[in-house]
DNA sequence: ATGACTGCTAACAGCAGA
């Protein structure tokens, strides 16, 4: 199982890049971020054309989350974080899919910091974390995925000084995602790549693309049941390259197939 | 420290993003 993690930045101004990468790289999970739609204006049928089923919230010119299923349709768990039901930005969906629970999310960015919307930033990831921990105690494979805008270390970042007081690079972001992997919850792509610079987001500023000065902000993140099972995991820069691209680009694992644990010896 | 790009909305400029 391919499981992938894209901020598309605007579902619809993008959606022949999207249709494109969806052929090539074949991905049996789509976690999307930043639709930038209202929930009628999401693409279903061009989605169900090219072969995936699709839950999503959508929101009105800002943010939106959708999980695309090859061959199937993923049947929807929750939308929301609990614990703040006044919040109405589109940030969170999860639904299961060939039995595996996906937490599809997009945090806040936080900036400027300190300031409201850091502590917005800091309360969501408050809810996420109570959510994370109830998820981890369920008997089953659950990965929380997405652009959590946070640049775990200073190995995720092309000049760590410039971004210090950032929401993006604070201590108290970076703790929340020490916290998140200290109880339980595996990052893949540094598990498998430890000492490799590896980025997802290049910003449209200053060349950033040209300079490879990037940042990694999009995360995937495993239990154990299937953390036990990764195989591969990447960033499919390419993406970055192309014409009206994202600022983002896709980040993938795959996932050997349940049972099919290969750390520990298995019987004969 | 600032501003540079980009998408969305619809006001042809402003907001938000990171």
């Amino acid at each position: 199982m391919k499981i992938a993690t894209f901020n598309i930045n605007g579902v619809n101004g993008r959606l022949p890049l999207l249709l494109r990468w969806l052929a090539e790289a074949e991905p049996d999970v789509v976690c999307l971020q930043e639709l930038k739609a209202p929930q009628e204006r999401f693409p279903e049928s061009a989605f169900r054309e090219a072969g995936y089923g699709a839950v999503w919230q959508g929101q009105k010119s800002w943010n939106g989350v959708a999980i695309l299923a090859r061959g199937a349709d993923p049947v929807e768990t929750r939308r929301g974080l609990p614990g703040e039901p006044e919040d109405v930005q589109s940030r969170y969906i999860e639904a299961a899919v060939n039995g595996v629970l996906i937490g599809c999310l997009y945090a806040p960015n936080g900036n400027p910091a300190p300031g409201p919307k850091f502590d917005y930033k800091l309360r969501w990831f408050a809810r996420l974390k109570a959510h994370a921990a109830e998820l981890l105690a369920l008997d089953a494979p659950v990965a929380l995925v997405g652009d959590y805008n946070i640049i775990p270390t200073e190995l995720d970042v092309y000049k760590p000084e410039r971004w210090t007081d950032d929401a993006l690079f604070r201590r108290e972001a970076r703790v929340v995602f020490e916290e998140l992997t200290a109880s339980g919850w595996s990052d893949a792509l540094r598990t498998l790549h430890p000492e490799e610079r590896l980025y997802t987001f290049w910003d449209y500023f200053r060349n950033a693309w040209g300079r490879d000065a990037g940042l990694r902000l999009d995360h995937i993140l495993l239990n154990p049941t299937l953390a036990a099972r990764l195989r591969a995991a990447g960033v499919d820069r390419a993406v970055r390259a192309q014409e009206k691209a994202s600022d983002h680009a896709p980040a993938w694992v795959e996932l050997g197939r349940a049972g099919s644990r290969r750390s520990k010896a298995s019987k004969p």
